[in-house]
DNA sequence: GTGTACATGTAATCCGTTACATGATTCC
DNA sequence: GGAATCATGTAACGGATTACATGTACAC
C-alpha cells in the first residue's frame, strides 16, 4: 500500500501525539498540541489536524471509530495509532534527515530595523515580548510539573524542562537587549536624519543554508 | 495606488534589508539574508526574493535599474528602497501587530518522541545539533565582530549579539538534555515493550495560541 | 437565553519551496 | 576544460491559514 516516509513533519508530529496516547479526537489533539507541541514546534490549526488525521488513516497509520454519547446522538471520531503507524513514525524519528530548526522571530526582526522604529514603541515591543516569554515559561513549568511523576512521560518531560530553560533565556536575553538599546539611545543620539556615511552592504561569504 | 500594509512579513524583511543599504541585487539580498536574517528569521529562497522584489516595486516601495558591466553585455538589476517604501516599512515596524515568534524545532520533536527512538540514534541527533548550534554561534559572532565598529549598524549589531547568546544557550541546553537522556537510559531501563500503564492523554486547559 | 466549550469539516487563498532552464564569468 | 559563482527567472506543487458553515451541550 502507501509506501515511503515522505510526509510533512506536521503529519509525524500528529502521529507522534497519537503514539503517546490510546485514543484521541481531533479536538483533543488540537488542545493537547496547544500545551505541548506549542512550546517547541507549533500548533497546527484545527482544519489541518482534521486533514492530517484523514491522511494518516488513508496511509494505514491510524484508525478511527465513531463514539456516541449516551443519548446516542452526537458522535465524535476517536483516532488511534496502528502498529504500521508506530513503525512509520519510529522510522521517521530514527532515519529521516533532521531538518534545521526554524526560527522566525519577528520581534528581533523589528529590533534589527530599529533605525526605522520609534524608540518608545520598540521598547514597548520588547517589553511585551519579555512578558510573553515569562508566560510561556510559566506554562511550560506547570506542564513539566504535571508530567514529571509518570515514567511513561520521561521524554516529553525532559523536553519540557528544555522548554522552561529556553523561555527563561529568551526572557533574559530580551531584557539585556532592551538595556542595550536604551544605552544606544542615550549615547549615540543621532539628532535626526540618517548619517550619510552609509556604505553599501557588503555581504561576506559563508553560504550555509 | 496600492494601499494598506498587508504584505507578508517576508516582504518587510526584504524591504528592511534594502533600508540598510543603498542598492542591492536579488542575488546580493539572498547572500546577505544568509548571514544576517538567517540567524533570527529565515532566509527566503532565491525565487521568492525575486518575486518579493517585483511585488515591492509594483507597490512603489522599491525602484530598480539595470546595471551593465563594462563590456555592456550582461545586465543585473539593482534595487533601492523609495521614500514611500521607507515609510511603509517604518509603519510596519511601529504599528502592525507583532506576530508571536515561531519555533519549529524538529530536534526537540524527535526527543519528545524518544520512546520511539533508538537511543544511540537520538544521542547522535542531539550531538549533531550541538555542533550546529556551535557553528551558528561562531558565524553570528564573526558577523557581530564585523559590524560593531560602524554606528550605522548599531541595531543589527545588537541583534547579532542577541543571536550569539541565543545559539550559545541552544548548545548548552542541548548538552544538558543529552545528559538527561543518558541518565534516563541507565536508570529506568524499560526492558522492552511499552509498559501498559499508559493513561489516555488528559489535556489540561490553558488554550493560549 | 446567552455565551462558552465541544466537535468537525469545506473552500478559497496564498506563502514558499523545489525543480528546472539559461547563460556569462572566473578561477584552477 | 571543468567547477564554482554570479545572475534571474518560470512552473508546478503542496503546506497551512483564514473564513465560513453547522450543530450540540452546559453553565450562569
Amino acid at each position: 500500500m502507501p509506501s515511503g516516509s515522505d510526509l510533512p513533519t506536521t503529519s509525524w508530529a500528529v502521529l507522534g501525539m497519537l503514539s503517546h496516547a490510546d485514543e484521541l479526537s481531533g479536538y483533543d489533539l488540537k488542545k493537547w498540541a496547544d500545551w505541548s507541541l506549542q512550546f517547541f514546534y507549533w500548533s497546527p490549526s484545527f482544519s489541518q489536524i482534521y486533514a492530517e488525521l484523514k491522511r494518516l488513516e488513508k496511509h494505514g497509520y491510524a484508525t478511527s471509530r465513531t463514539v456516541l454519547s449516551e443519548d446516542g446522538v452526537r458522535g465524535k471520531r476517536m483516532y488511534a495509532i496502528t502498529p504500521a503507524g508506530r513503525e512509520a513514525v519510529s522510522h521517521w524519528v530514527n532515519h529521516s534527515p533532521v531538518e534545521a530548526p526554524v526560527l522566525k522571530h519577528s520581534v528581533m526582526l523589528r529590533a534589527w530595523l530599529g533605525h526605522l522604529a520609534e524608540p518608545d514603541r520598540l521598547r514597548e515591543i520588547l517589553t511585551e515580548h519579555i512578558d510573553y516569554a515569562e508566560a510561556m515559561r510559566r506554562r511550560a513549568e506547570a506542564d513539566a510539573e504535571g508530567s514529571k511523576t509518570n515514567p511513561d512521560w520521561a521524554f516529553p518531560s525532559a523536553v519540557l524542562r528544555w522548554c522552561v530553560r529556553h523561555y527563561e533565556a529568551e526572557r533574559e536575553f530580551a531584557k539585556d537587549l532592551l538595556a542595550d538599546l536604551d544605552k544606544l539611545a542615550t549615547t549615540g543620539r543621532n539628532p535626526r536624519g540618517r548619517s550619510r556615511s552609509r556604505r553599501t552592504a557588503k555581504p561576506r561569504g559563508s553560504t550555509r543554508p
